[in-house]
Order: structure tokens, then C-alpha cells, then sequence
RNA sequence: GCGGAAUUGGUGAAGUGGUUAACACGCCGGAUUGUGGCUCCGGUAUGCAUGGGUUCGAUCCCCAUAUUUCGCCCCA
């Protein structure tokens, strides 16, 4: 049997429902916050990535699915969507744009190579916004309300907020170095890994699973103290807009985010729920004021966050969110021999054009397996067809739930419908 | 890239080194010659992930591979 490949899914059915639910709750608030959409190429040159994300890191090394195309070209499936959306905003020179600063939001899929688990796989789907050309604290604050606000919209309720400040250049390296400094002495006391993360990545260490209850640990440096005067300033005023939105957050000096190009404000949102394993990490961003000059494009700020699709719909199941998935068609036509089939799938589609969620027989079924496929299909209406009833113009109608039965005149089937349905 | 667990039909699954691989649900058909959802009867895996090996004989034991799943690394 041919299979999907590996930490790939298929989704239909009630879960394809439930994804283009919540994609429709996604554009509405996306449309009442004046964000465009913006959709970008599925695979992109390799160096949008090397350059946006860095190419030192394992990210890029190890977990890009790359391909050489026919033409010698090397290429990368888009492993997260703001490097693609910086590479557009500096190829279509929006930065010129009258109107500032560019909003923009995308929802698609995106690709990484690595060994799936829980919550993990090689193509998932997200949705997220990036903000180019503000570096106003206030739009930070915009950014975090959008996921926070349509999580609420969507119902979940065990969300929580953790922010934190990277600062500047300057606030990070000074940090960087502190770090280094504190645990070199102590580095023996540490997991194998964090003594590894100390040369690539010392922020890292403070999000270290084994160590998190390390006295070594816990009395690390905090970021917040090293952070410059401005940059402290500005953490306090996202924090300020915050609470003006009234979005409640904690202050989690131990949101450090993984990569280089990350400058003051990161977040997380976790979903709160029991049994989420892992990662239940469901929103995650970050202010990245040097990405779009990284990438050859004018400086300019940017922040933006993404939201992966598979958690959130995850996170909805676990608390047992009902979303509002219309479910059932409206009738179900029912007929048995050819007379009667000719009428009714011309009678399915008329009564569709007329706006009514409508199926019939497509397997010969008999009539008994046709009740049994009504139900199924959880139609409110039964229309029963009789070559006799139609020589005199007329339909039975069966109401599915009461069970009661009309004959109706067979040009009336549509009033009789809308009487009842809406 | 590293480690643990798993893999039997449409589904949930039982099972054993040796004739026809339980049981349940579902599905299809019939009892009921055009009005069902109950009941009863019948039909539904030449097959136990794939490839090797051990054996007189393997779905069952061993090895490898794939996939699933849970972790680690990493996390955009």
C-alpha cells in the first residue's frame, strides 16, 4: 500500500471541519484587525532561510527539507513563514508603501525535517501576522492581543501569556556574556546538553527540562537586569499597553526563543490543558528588528507571531470546545425505481441552487438502506418519492425527527423547506 | 541525529511454533413483493507491516527495514 510520508496527515471529515472553522474565525479577526493576507511561495530560495534564520543552527544544518530543482537551484520548503513574508516586503519594496506600518497575515503550511512526536510533525500548519515599519511598544502589544483574542473568540480557555525582553544588541550580548560567565565555573553540575548549549547557546540553557530545578539554575542571572535603560523602558511599556488591553501576562525570564535575530519583546502562549504532552506550546513570537536588513532589505522593525494550526485544534479538543460545525443536510431524497430517480436527482440539484444542504441515492440502495444513509447523513427531512404521488403532482414529505408525514404539491417542496428550516 | 514502545480485516481487537485466525461493531443481502431505525438468518482476512533467518513447520522465535507512537536533541 502506497502510505503519506512520514509526520505527514490527512485531514477530512469532521476535522477537516473543524480546521476550516477555526481558519474562518482566523480571517475574521485578521479582517477586523486590518491585517491583509498574504500568501508566499511554499518553497523559496535556500539562502531566504540561511540568511533570515541563520545557518549555523541545527534549524538550518539539519531540519530544512531541501531539494535541487531541474534547473540547479537550491531549494528549501518553507519551514516557518516570516522569512518568506520579509523576502516578499523587500521584493515588493512595501516599505515604500503609503501606508505604514505594513500589516500583514498568513495561514498555510510550512515544513521541517524532523523526527515526529506528540504535537510535532514534518508538515504542519500555521497561521500568524508580521508588522513591518513600527517599532512603536504598542504594536507589541497589538501582536500578542490578536492570538490571545481569538483563542477567546474560539472559546479555550486555559491560555497563558509568558513575555519576555530580550532587549538590544548591546542589553543581549552583555547578557550573553554574564551567562557564560556564571555557569563556566559551574559547568560540571550541569546536563551533558546544557554543557553543550553553553558555546552555541547559553540563553537556552535557562529553558533546560533536566536542570530546571537546579539551584545553579535558578539563581542564574536574570535577563531583565541586564537590560539597558532604553530597553527597559520600552519592556515596560509593552507591558503597560498590555494592561491597557487587558490581556493578562506573566513576565517569564526564561522565554528566551531560540534564535539570533530575536531583539526585545518574546512571548509564548501555552495551552493550559491537562494531557497536552510536551509541547504545548501553541503560539509563539517575537519582535525581530534587525531581520529585514539581515536579509538586504532597508533596516526596519518588525514583530510578528505564528500559531500552529494542529495545537490549537488539539487544545480545543482536550477542553471539549464545540464549535459551531453545522452538521446533517437538510433532506435526503429517497426514491426506487427510474421514473422516480430521474426526479430526484433533478429535484436534489434544484432544491440545492436554492440554497438547501440536499443528497439522495447513488448505490442502488433499497429503500430500507436509504432510511439508514438518511440517518446517517442526519437529514432533518425525508422526501419519499411514488411514481403514483408525482402522476398527480404531489411529494411526501417526512419531518425525521417527529416522524410525521405530508403530502405536499411537488411545486411547493422548496416553501414547505423554508417554512421549516429557517 | 539518538532512545523506548507498537504494527493482526472497514473498525475495536483476541490468539497459538502445527488442520478452517475467536469475538464484537460496521457494512452488504434476506426474512419484510415500496416506508426504515428492534429482532432473526446469511455473507464479509488464501491473511497476521515488509524483507531475510532459525525450524520438518512461523502470524507466533531472531535480525534488518518501514511506518505509528512517546521522549531526547532542536524548536522557526
Amino acid at each position: 500500500m502506497i502510505t503519506k510520508p512520514k509526520g505527514t496527515y490527512d485531514i477530512y471529515g469532521i476535522e477537516a471541519k473543524k480546521w476550516q472553522y477555526v481558519s474562518s474565525v482566523v480571517d475574521e479577526m485578521m479582517e477586523r484587525y486590518n491585517y491583509g493576507f498574504i500568501r508566499t511561495p511554499i518553497f523559496e530560495n535556500t539562502e531566504v532561510f540561511h540568511r533570515g534564520v541563520g545557518d549555523t543552527t541545527d534549524i538550518v544544518t539539519k531540519e530544512t527539507y531541501d531539494f535541487v530543482d531541474r534547473g540547479k537551484r537550491s531549494m528549501t520548503l518553507r519551514p516557518e513563514g516570516t522569512a518568506g513574508v520579509v523576502r516578499s516586503f523587500i521584493e515588493n519594496k512595501m516599505y515604500g508603501d503609503a501606508i505604514q506600518p505594513i500589516k500583514l497575515y498568513y495561514n498555510g503550511t510550512m515544513y521541517r525535517y524532523e523526527r515526529p512526536q506528540s504535537g510535532r510533525d514534518r508538515e504542519l500548519t500555521q497561521f500568524g501576522v508580521e508588522v513591518l515599519g513600527s517599532s512603536d511598544p504598542s504594536i507589541d502589544a497589538e501582536v500578542i492581543s490578536i492570538p490571545v483574542n481569538i483563542f477567546k473568540l474560539l472559546g479555550l480557555k486555559g491560555v497563558k501569556v509568558n513575555i519576555n525582553s530580550l532587549g538590544d544588541n548591546e542589553s543581549r550580548n552583555n547578557y550573553r556574556d554574564a551567562l557564560i560567565k556564571y555557569f563556566k565555573p559551574n559547568i560540571k553540575c550541569l546536563c551533558e546538553d546544557c554543557q553543550e548549549r553553553l558555546e552555541k547557546n547559553p540563553l537556552r540553557i535557562l529553558d533546560c527540562k533536566v536542570d530546571a530545578d537546579n539551584e545553579i539554575l535558578k539563581n542564574a542571572p536574570v535577563m531583565l537586569d541586564y537590560l539597558n535603560e532604553e530597553s527597559k523602558n520600552r519592556f515596560e511599556d509593552v507591558q503597560n499597553y498590555l494592561d491597557v488591553l487587558d490581556i493578562e501576562y506573566e513576565v517569564n525570564p526564561r522565554i528566551v526563543r531560540g534564535l539570533d535575530y530575536y531583539s526585545h519583546t518574546v512571548f509564548e502562549i501555552e495551552a493550559t490543558v491537562k494531557d497536552f504532552g510536551a509541547n504545548n506550546v501553541i503560539a509563539a513570537g517575537g519582535r525581530y528588528d534587525g531581520l529585514v536588513a539581515n536579509l538586504g532589505g532597508p533596516d526596519t522593525p518588525g514583530i510578528g507571531f505564528a500559531c500552529g494550526m494542529g495545537r490549537l485544534v488539539m487544545a480545543l479538543d482536550k477542553e471539549g470546545i464545540e464549535l459551531p460545525i453545522s452538521d446533517g443536510i437538510d433532506a435526503f431524497i429517497l426514491y426506487v425505481n427510474k421514473t422516480e430517480k430521474e426526479y430526484a436527482i433533478a429535484l436534489t440539484q434544484d432544491l440545492r441552487l436554492q440554497g438547501f444542504r440536499v443528497e439522495t441515492e447513488w448505490n442502488s440502495r433499497n429503500l430500507k438502506g436509504q432510511f439508514k444513509q438518511a440517518d446517517r447523513l442526519k437529514a432533518k427531512y425525508l422526501v419519499i418519492l411514488n411514481s403514483e404521488d408525482l402522476v398527480e403532482g404531489k411529494i411526501q414529505v417526512k419531518n425525521n425527527s417527529t416522524k410525521e408525514t405530508e403530502m405536499i404539491k411537488e411545486s411547493e417542496i422548496d416553501d414547505y423547506l423554508d417554512l421549516n428550516l429557517r
